[in-house]
DNA sequence: GAGCACTGC
C-alpha cells in the first residue's frame, strides 16, 4: 500500500475518512502503550489527525471500560461536545446516549450503558463537586487544552491533585506543539529535569507523543510595508485574489462587527465595477451576535460562478470550521476581554494576536487543498508577536473561580497548583469582592451557609447573593426570572439594524419606570404566559425565542438548587399578594438587587452620564439600556465595560441612595 | 447610539 504521504497528495479526502486511514491509526500501539505505562500522556495532534474521535475508541477496545468505568473526553465548547459525540456514536454503530453519550448544561444524553462520554470541561468540574475523585472515570482526556480556557486550567490543577490519590487514573492532554512541554512539566512537578533527554522529560509521570495531521501546505505572504487601514487593505486583497488567483473561497479575519459591516459594504460597492462576465463575489458576515439562522449562510456552497467571501471575527479561528476556504486574509488583531483589578472594570479592546493564533488562522486555508494566507502586517511585526495568547486565568475576574475552587474543598487558592498562576492583584480583588458580599470571612473561609450556597449556584457571585437574599424581600420567584434573564447577556432582543425604530417601540411595550431588571421580569412573564409555545409571538415582538427558552431552563435549574438548600419557591401569584402589597413589589426587588450590586452603584449627572460613588469615573448607559435616555438619580448596574474610549454600564435599575447605606454599611461607611 | 469568544445539573 502507498505511504500515507502519497495518499494525501494524490486524492482529495472524503469528509468522513475511513478510520483506518487516519494518521493516528499507525500510532495506535504506541499510544496504548504510553497510556498503560504512564499516568499522563500529552498528545500533540495536528488538525485532522483523528485524536478526538479515534483515541477514545482505541481505549474502549483495549479494555479501559471494564468494571463499568467510563472514558471522559472534555471540550471547551458545547457544540464540540455534541458534534464529536454524534460522530463517534456513528462509528461505533450506536445511538448517542447508549455506548457513546454527551453531557452539557441542560442536556445529558448518557445512560448506564455509556462507556465514552463527551462533556464540557466546565461540566466535569461540576461533577467533581459531587464526586471529588471523579472515581467513575478510568481515563480523562482533556481536548484542546492549548486554548487555555478558564475551566480547562482549573480542571488541569484539579486533575493533578486527583492523580496523587488515584495513581491508576490516566490523564490524556491534547495540545498544540508549543505548550506540550509546559503541560508535561506541570504534571511531572519536581520530577521534571530540564536537561533530560526528550524521551525522559516527564520521568515516570508522562510522555509526549506527536501525531501528524491531514493538512495541505499553506503559502504565507506578508506585507512589505505596514497597512494604514487594514479593513481597506483586506478589501483590496479580496479583489486581487478574485482577479488573479484560482477559484476557492476567502475567509477574512477582522476584530468586530463594525469592521465586518464596513468591509462587506466596501466589497459590494467595488463588486459593481467588476467586468460583467467575470465571476461574482458574495460576501457574508460571521460573528457570535448573529442569530444561528444568519450564521448558517456561511456554510452553504456559493452559487455557480461565484466566489464566497466570509468576513469573520475570531469565531472562525477555533469555534467554527467552514469547508472550501482556500484563501485567508488575517488583519493580525483580535478583541480580547481583560479585567482591571484596580478599577474592577472589564475592557474589550483590539490587541495584536499571538503567533499561535496567526498559525491557526493560516491553517484555515489548508483544510481542503493547498491554500494561501495573506497577512496584513509585515514579517517584522510578526516576529514581535507573543508566542501564545495570555491565558484567561491571568486576565479574568477571578471571583467565580475562587468560589468554585472553595466549593471543591480547595481552600488555599494561593497555594493551589495552577498551570500558570493568576496575578496576585486579581486574587486579592476577588477576595475583596467576596468578603464585601459576605461570602468569605476574615480568614478567607467560605461562610456558612451563605458562602457555601453562593458557591454552588451557577451564577456570578453578586447575583447569587441577590437570590439568597430574595426570600427576605418576598420576591424570590421574581428574582429567579430576573437572574435567568440577566444570564442571557444581552441576547433577549434580536438585532435588526434595518429597523431600529421598530425595535425601540417593541422594547417600550415591556419597559417599566424602574429600569432594565424589572423590564426583563415583564418580558419573562409575558413569554411564559403568551410566547413559550409560539416562536411567532417572539418574532412579532423582536424577541429572541431561543434565548428565552434558555432563560426558562436556567430559571428551573436555579430553582432546583434553592430547593435543595431547603428554600421554598412560592410560584402562586396570590401568595405574595398576601405578604407584600403589590404596589410595593418593585421596591422590594430594587432593595434586593442592592444587597448584591451595591459595589456597582452610580449617580446620574445633569448631562445624563453617570459618575461612580467615588466620583472618579464618567460612565455611559449602554444604548441597549432603558436608562440610555431616561432620567434617574442613583442606580445599580449588572455590568461595566470599557470599549474604545467610553465606559459603558448595562442592565441598570434605579435605587434610592439610602438603600446603599442600609444594605452595605461597611462598604459605604462614612469616614 | 452599540459588545471578541466561551462556559455552568
Amino acid at each position: 500500500m502507498a505511504s500515507d504521504q502519497d495518499f494525501s497528495t494524490s486524492f482529495i479526502p472524503a469528509l468522513y475518512k475511513p478510520a483506518a486511514l487516519l494518521p493516528i491509526a499507525r500510532h495506535k500501539a504506541s499510544l496504548l502503550y504510553l497510556i498503560e505505562t504512564y499516568p499522563v500522556t500529552i498528545v500533540v495532534g495536528q488538525t485532522g489527525s483523528g485524536k478526538t474521535t479515534q483515541l477514545p475508541q482505541y481505549l474502549d477496545q483495549a479494555g479501559w471500560c471494564e468494571d463499568g468505568k467510563v472514558i471522559a473526553v472534555t471540550q471547551p465548547r458545547r457544540v464540540a461536545a455534541t458534534t464529536v459525540a454524534t460522530r463517534v456514536a456513528e462509528e461505533m454503530h450506536c445511538k448517542v446516549g447508549e455506548e457513546v453519550g454527551y453531557s452539557i448544561r441542560f442536556e445529558d444524553l448518557t445512560s448506564a450503558a455509556t462507556r465514552v462520554k463527551f462533556l464540557t470541561d466546565g461540566m466535569l468540574l461540576r461533577e467533581a463537586l459531587v464526586d471529588p475523585l471523579l472515581s467513575r472515570y478510568s481515563v480523562i482526556m482533556v481536548d484542546e487544552a492549548h486554548e487555555r480556557s478558564l475551566s480547562t486550567d482549573v480542571l488541569l490543577g484539579v486533575l493533578k491533585k486527583i492523580l496523587k490519590k488515584r495513581p491508576e487514573l490516566r490523564v490524556i492532554i491534547s495540545s498544540a506543539t508549543l505548550q506540550a512541554e509546559e503541560f508535561l512539566k506541570f504534571f511531572a512537578g519536581e520530577e521534571y529535569q530540564p536537561d533530560a533527554e526528550p524521551a525522559d522529560l516527564g520521568g515516570k509521570v508522562g510522555r509526549i507523543i506527536s501525531i501528524e495531521g491531514r493538512m495541505y501546505p499553506v503559502d504565507t505572504l506578508f506585507l512589505e510595508n505596514p497597512a494604514e487601514d487594514y479593513v481597506e487593505r483586506a478589501v483590496k486583497t479580496v479583489f486581487d485574489i478574485h482577479t488573479q488567483e484560482a477559484e476557492g473561497d476567502v475567509l477574512i479575519f477582522l476584530t468586530g462587527r463594525e469592521e465586518i459591516d464596513r468591509a462587506i459594504q466596501l466589497i459590494s460597492e467595488r463588486a459593481a465595477s467588476l467586468h460583467p462576465k467575470s465571476p461574482s463575489l458574495l460576501s457574508l458576515p460571521l460573528y457570535a451576535g448573529l442569530t444561528t439562522e444568519q450564521q448558517m449562510y456561511v456554510f452553504e456552497p456559493a452559487p455557480e460562478n461565484t466566489r464566497k467571501v466570509i468576513v469573520s471575527t475570531n469565531i472562525a479561528e477555533a469555534s467554527v470550521t467552514i469547508d472550501g476556504i482556500v484563501y485567508v486574509i488575517d488583519c493580525g488583531f483580535a478583541k480580547l476581554r481583560a479585567y482591571n483589578p484596580s478599577s474592577g472594570i472589564e475592557t474589550l479592546t483590539a490587541v495584536p494576536i499571538s503567533k499561535a493564533s496567526a498559525t491557526q488562522r493560516a491553517g484555515r486555508a489548508g483544510r481542503t487543498r493547498p491554500g494561501k494566507c495573506f497577512r496584513l502586517y509585515t514579517q517584522q511585526t510578526y516576529g514581535q508577536l507573543p508566542e501564545a495568547t495570555v491565558p484567561e486565568i491571568q486576565r479574568a475576574n477571578l471571583a467565580p473561580i475562587v468560589m468554585q475552587l472553595k466549593a471543591l474543598g480547595i481552600d488555599n487558592i494561593v497555594r493551589f497548583d495552577f498551570l500558570t498562576s493568576p496575578p496576585a492583584e486579581l486574587v486579592i480583588r476577588a477576595f475583596e469582592l467576596l468578603f464585601s458580599l459576605g461570602a468569605v470571612d476574615d480568614h478567607a473561609k467560605l461562610t456558612k451557609p451563605l458562602g457555601m450556597r453562593m458557591a454552588e449556584l451557577a451564577v456570578d457571585p453578586m447575583m447569587a447573593k441577590v437570590l439568597l437574599a430574595a426570600p427576605a424581600f418576598k420576591c424570590l420567584s421574581e428574582m429567579l426570572s430576573i437572574a435567568a434573564m440577566v444570564s442571557l447577556q444581552g441576547t433577549v432582543w434580536v438585532q435588526h439594524s434595518d429597523n431600529k425604530k421598530a425595535a425601540e417601540s417593541h422594547r417600550r411595550k415591556f419597559a417599566v419606570e424602574e429600569g432594565d431588571h424589572l423590564t426583563y421580569l415583564n418580558v419573562y412573564q409575558a413569554f411564559v404566559t403568551k410566547g413559550k409555545k409560539d416562536s411567532k409571538w417572539c418574532r412579532d415582538n423582536l424577541l429572541n425565542y431561543r434565548a428565552l427558552l434558555r432563560a426558562v431552563s436556567v430559571r428551573g435549574q436555579l430553582k432546583r438548587y434553592l430547593e435543595r438548600f431547603g428554600i421554598q419557591v412560592d410560584e402562586t401569584l396570590s401568595s405574595h399578594q398576601q405578604t407584600v402589597d403589590p404596589s410595593r413589589q418593585p421596591e422590594q426587588i430594587q432593595r434586593c438587587l442592592t444587597t448584591g450590586y451595591f459595589a456597582h452603584a452610580a449617580k446620574m449627572q445633569p448631562d445624563g452620564t453617570f459618575k461612580t460613588v467615588s466620583g472618579g469615573l464618567t460612565l455611559h448607559a449602554h444604548p441597549s439600556s432603558l436608562m440610555f435616555n431616561r432620567k434617574a438619580d442613583w442606580v445599580i448596574f449588572h455590568e461595566i465595560m470599557q470599549t474604545g474610549d467610553k465606559t459603558y454600564i448595562r442592565d441598570i435599575t434605579k435605587i434610592e441612595k439610602g438603600y446603599l447605606l442600609e444594605y452595605a454599611p461597611e462598604y459605604y461607611k462614612v469616614t
